[in-house]
DNA sequence: TTCCATGCAAACAATTTGCAGCAGT
DNA sequence: ACTGCTGCAAATTGTTTGCATGGAA
């Protein structure tokens, strides 16, 4: 990505305001503010994104992968009831990682599958 | 799963044989001891089984998922450079969770991003 | 004998790619 | 002007599914 074009801001611009979304999803928002621009478009400037790490791509159990505003390490929790994506903090995870790698040159994507609290609640 | 069947139990010794492989892998290992088996079926199989926990499936990023004779939680490394799945031991980990998501009951898949050991000496 | 699981092929979903033309520097 | 990025559509990849039939209990 050598030239910063209209759908690249645009693209980053929707990432920024929603958050954890499938690359049909930022594409339909996108058409909104671009009605000429393409799938292809979308996935090709995304995954230059994650490449460089601008944001984050996330893959789902079941489900096309996610790209994510946030570039910081952290987790996400995916519900099985309602196929959301929420964040998660777990304290002390980089910690138990660079022992176990025995690097400290590592990236990695951690998600956890349990209901979230309003599946939990309406469980009830 | 009601029935136990050729294919089901040619495909777990599969699986038990060697580890972390793709459906396709499994399918290609399949056709030498039953050559009339299906693609489909592999895939089936596997899904069913890792549904009733007989074997886990990994998602593994840019590339297809892969499935584990290890059921009992672990976790996976992915060498950017050569594509290999190792196993991994992150100490710690299952209290660092339980504590973020705040109940018991859940599921992960932690995958880690490094060079494994063989591809960080010929780097040199 | 009763269904479930299979083989087969076709469908599907998600993503990538080739290419001619347009846009960014 | 040069070259990379886009739009478009077709191609790929990974996976699922409908249906007639063979196999397990």
């Amino acid at each position: 990505m050598k030239y910063l074009t209209q759908q690249c801001k645009l693209i980053l611009a929707i990432i920024q305001e929603f958050g954890h979304m499938t690359a049909e999803e930022v594409y339909r928002e996108a058409v909104k503010a671009m009605p000429k621009i393409a799938l292809g478009t979308v996935y090709r400037n995304l995954n230059e994104m994650a490449q460089d790490g601008r944001i984050r791509k996330i893959r789902v159990p079941d489900g096309p992968d996610r790209f994510d505003k946030t570039v910081s390490p952290h987790e996400h929790m995916i519900c099985p009831k309602c196929g959301g994506v929420l964040d998660l903090e777990v304290k002390g995870l980089t910690e138990c990682l660079k022992e176990a790698v025995g690097s400290d040159d590592f990236q990695y994507d951690l998600s956890v599958n349990a209901c979230c609290a309003k599946c939990r609640a309406a469980q009830q």
